[in-house]
DNA sequence: TTTT
DNA sequence: TTTT
């Protein structure tokens, strides 16, 4: 009835931008939150929140996000559940993103790594395992899932 | 960096109380959150978030809410991960609550159930899937988990 | 850059629809929102926070909303300012909401009265001071508000 | 009921730090807060927010906080109010931050003036108008005001 | 000027 | 009375 989500956190990688079968823009991401208080070894943790924004916004956070970016997010939560490939039910919560604030520009933050080459498009495959599934491939992005 | 969520929706099910193994209470619950357009069939569908609340706030949520109440919540999206019994690390995704408010008190919602017998106390065990687990064990609910 | 609130209260009266000049819907009430604490003197007090809503949704809540509900409001801070007859620059904050719930619809809350008969359309006047000016006139609304 | 609200913007000035009689610390600024949409004349506007923080905070926010500076601001709105010198009931909106994230350091913006040594100290009166009187006078910082 |  |  109301879900409203404020984050403020760092791009954990370069954002993915992909299309849906009818040719959406999708851009997924994960920002990670510190924590405001320290745990029981006394360091600080961070939670690690996986966003996704579409359409206009997903193209303009795929061209002006990158990694470590400070950034600012509003949007809602989502919880999509599928079967994985052993039938069991996986659920899965993100932020759908409906604003999104560059809070660092390129150039404002120290050590930036603008040059990369590493941006992966398209649905193309990481080594690394995409939090968005829990056995390593990219989540199916159907237009089932398009919000608004 | 900043973290914060608001929500109103209603109670899945009656809330679940239990304690640290220091003495610690937690009360977790589920909210239904309507979504805010329909989907591609015409239907509205909802979001059901995992809430978990501590100490004082923990007893009072688990003597005054129950399924079904419109209940609003405030706090912080928190992604916890564990290994499961396969040995495959899952993440949890929840709201950590530091303000709730019931929307309704008891009698001021028609087809209200309060009567059940249901609730589970203490770590008991139910043969409905606890949704926060994905094996339909409920999670240890340690005291590295206390926030704040 | 970011700019959310979100408030849940009561109506201190029923909502006000008029329209602008080209005939754009606006619909003004305040909403009491109870402190989280009680003062010095051990009492609870609340803070009465005016709210503006545009178009189709203040239709809506001219229509719905009614003196005493309990009721939901997202949107953004506003600060508008203008010359009062004599001369002087007065500064008027108020929401601007996007998204308001109904938390009780008509016939959930005790004691209520839906008779009344004392609402005004269309721009009348009022002989009751207008919480939005500080000299019991209405403020003139114009298009130059608009906002979105 | 509830009662919340999340800002970013930039601060008009440097921050200023009083003392209520019985000592404790109260920073007040103002917050500009881009609008998200342009005029009819086509020109982005921003809302000028005043903030008010207490004890520990209102400290750190003294001293780490500039003119210029951007920040996220996460608190409740307030409504005050007082009779001015004309025995006129005047209603005076701001923030109380619980919360103030600092997303620019010292050094990480461009052209900063940290010089300065026109900040004012323990109640001091200022010749320039305070923004939360209407009349160019401080407004009493009491006790009374002290939330929590 | 205030709601429950 | 306003920030970038």
């Amino acid at each position: 009835m109301l879900n409203r989500v404020i984050l403020i956190g760092r791009l954990t990688r370069d954002p993915e931008l992909r299309y849906t079968p009818s040719g959406v823009a999708v851009t997924q991401f994960t920002l990670a939150v510190d924590r405001p208080f320290s745990n029981q070894q006394g360091q600080r943790e961070a939670d690690f929140i996986n966003i996704v924004t579409w359409r206009q916004l997903a193209e303009t956070c795929a061209n002006y996000l990158r990694k470590g970016r400070l950034t600012a997010v509003e949007g809602r939560i989502q919880v999509r559940n599928y079967d994985n490939n052993e039938g069991k039910r996986v659920y899965v919560t993100e932020v759908v993103a409906d604003n999104v604030r560059f809070l660092e520009s390129a150039g404002s933050s120290q050590r930036e790594d603008d040059g990369g080459g590493s941006r992966n498009f398209g649905g193309s495959r990481t080594s690394t395992p995409d939090p968005f599934a829990d056995d390593g491939k990219p989540i199916d992005i159907s237009d089932d899932d398009l919000p608004f």
